[in-house]
DNA sequence: AATGAATGAGACTTCATTCAT
DNA sequence: GATGAATGAAGTCTCATTCAT
């Protein structure tokens, strides 16, 4: 029965139990968040950011739309939790790498193998990289970038490690990572997990092909 | 002097406008196209498809909104032409390469530099790479489709050449080609025209990168 | 009190508004549709389908266009539901009728009475007697008239039954159903409220003479 | 002489070609016209007035759009000659008619029997019938209604004459015009020239049903 | 006599968002 | 915490009509 469910009662509620009760609700804010950006972010990549009503999405989590107001203010906020998770997640699995795997070149191969990997398998992942961020308004999309900025960062920082221990050729860090970082992120865009090809498979042969450009020519001075 | 024709001075071109070009009320239908998703792609490339309204397209050109539907169909069918001019645009500059330049591994690299030259200088180029064609009814998305397919095709048969030829290494023709497109097509996404890198830099770089993990490893029998 | 169930009352509600009607916000999917149908079969009778605009409608209920949309899919639905309404008020009048008030003859003048007076006396009637139904799309057309054909087959079997017990002429039963219907339907297009003539005296006539031209003749043999 | 009409050329055109010229532009109008309105009505009675655009109607007449508003100043008026024609030719069908057949029951059967098949079988006729005159101006409603009393009256007169002269019941023959006229005007609606009932036989049919009921009845001393 | 091109007005519909409970 | 109901703004598109030639 609802007017909303508990309007009589939730006058009474918040004052009978302090203290617990806020931890519970806090830690319900924390999942019914988690449960809308997941689903958010699933409907973002079958139909695109624009084309995912409110509407939509509410139906999906079988809430009411007002009730996804309650937990974020709008949905550009949505779209940016789902790039936060994402970039979460790849930090994680990144920043999971030891440091000390080898020269440059072999840290870069194993980064390049496990972004691919979340780019395809975590849908966090995929949003980071698939998901226009040009759809924000300025100021989120500024924050979105700062995030972002640190990945490439990584990418860039392995490059130059590599060049300078000698791994990796000579070569423009930035725009090598950009290469890189492309081909895995356009990957997103067409990989489906329904095709043939194995997410393992294309994270290999990416590796295989993204960093093989880089390596010292024997014998040659470039 | 038709400013579909004029491609150098292009690219300050589409703010140019025909209506009233010479005398008034000139035959146009043309003429009056070619402005029309000349100026569509510029908005489309700048705030995307569904961000632009007819509304501001036909402010743009500063004619009337149902002036847009004298030329086109619908909204849709702009999208297409400028999909369509800008595989042409491809097709121009690609089919412009010499068939004999050399073994596989040669005449991809002249391939890759081309491409990423157009992506990155033509803006019909750009909507091929840059405007997801999720956005297409399935009907218009299937031709569509057919057109880029071409191109993706072209690019595997260059390395099943070269691998033919012993001068690409053995490698997934499909995945090696993915991995190339999709670094290129990524570069229209960040690459402005403003910022500090040349295209001809970038292309010249991505080349390298992108085909040296293609070359065959000395010394190995595969 | 809804203002679906009092249709004695009903003539001059459709200026009634359920909107704020008790209470503010009251519940109320089921007495805003109705409100909805209510006015729109008024202005649809008024100015044709075609020419009622959804702003129109709005604007006579004293609610925002999207509103409508809260409650119904689209303007076809609304037509639709009209008509509904119309055939169940129709049927329900034609259905109170005892199925053995004499033979043939007798009954079917009691159905051209009732007929005649629900169409001439309650919009929805008028509704399914004058809005073409050729405005709907094929499927929703196709709805339409099945239920339609419901009160033409009445019609038909009466004037069947009839012909058996020798209460009727010898007919066409198709042919006369249509002329008794149609001559009725068309007074919905002629009649108003406000006329001189009143809807009994319409009906009564109409009676006598539609039915009379199928009076078996006294010594005829057809 | 609007302004749309001769303005550039007229100029120097009366003055070349003083009166053949003018005629045979004359009988050119004419011919024209009718084309259009013999066109229009196709349309109006295929998809209704409302959904026939202009666009339609001069694709249907391979013409251009202004030019219609050449020869019609606007939608509305062709439309208006639509019924113009409808209701000649139904007059002009009526009036054939002897004015000594018989008595009055006699020449109301045969008015009805013309009446009936002008109406199924004379597309103009059909749109007297059919076409709603709601969706005029209430200027060219008033012009229409007046043609269309006419005919009116010429029913009412007839039953008129019948009761006086003692072979039609009495009756109110307003309201026996209306059944009668009515009837009629309704199969314009459902009938279809492809459909399985002959204009003559539908023809037929109505005419014994609907003047069977004004019959006088044997026995009756009214 | 005719037309290619253009337009103002307005149609239906969708969406993100908020109000009042 | 949650929701049924509502809305302002905007979107795509169509139409009758007219301008300039």
């Amino acid at each position: 029965m609802s007017l909303g469910t508990t309007r009589p009662i939730a006058r009474k509620a918040h004052e009978a139990e302090p203290w617990k009760a806020f931890q519970v609700r806090q830690r319900g804010m924390e999942l019914k968040r988690d449960a809308v950006i997941k689903t958010a972010a699933h409907l973002f990549l079958e139909h695109g950011y624009q084309k995912t009503s409110m509407s939509l999405l509410a139906t999906r989590l079988k809430i009411s739309k007002p009730a996804l107001y309650y937990y974020f203010r709008n949905k550009e906020e949505i779209l940016v939790e789902c790039y936060r998770s994402g970039i979460a997640e790849i930090e994680d699995n990144l920043g999971r790498l030891s440091p000390d795997a080898g020269n440059g070149m072999a840290r870069l191969r194993l980064y390049v193998l496990e972004y691919a990997t979340v780019v395809l398998t975590h849908e966090f992942g995929r949003c980071v990289a698939m998901i226009d961020d040009s759809e924000l308004s300025s100021k989120a999309r500024r924050g979105v970038r700062d995030l972002k900025r640190k990945i490439d960062a990584s990418f860039r920082r392995l490059v130059t490690e590599g060049i300078a221990d000698g791994s990796i050729a000579d070569c423009n860090p930035k725009l090598a990572s950009f290469a890189i970082a492309g081909a895995i992120n356009w990957a997103g865009t067409w990989y489906k997990p329904s095709g043939e090809l194995l997410p393992e498979e294309i994270a290999q042969a990416f590796m295989e092909i993204l960093t093989g450009g880089l390596r010292p020519r024997a014998g040659k001075a470039t």
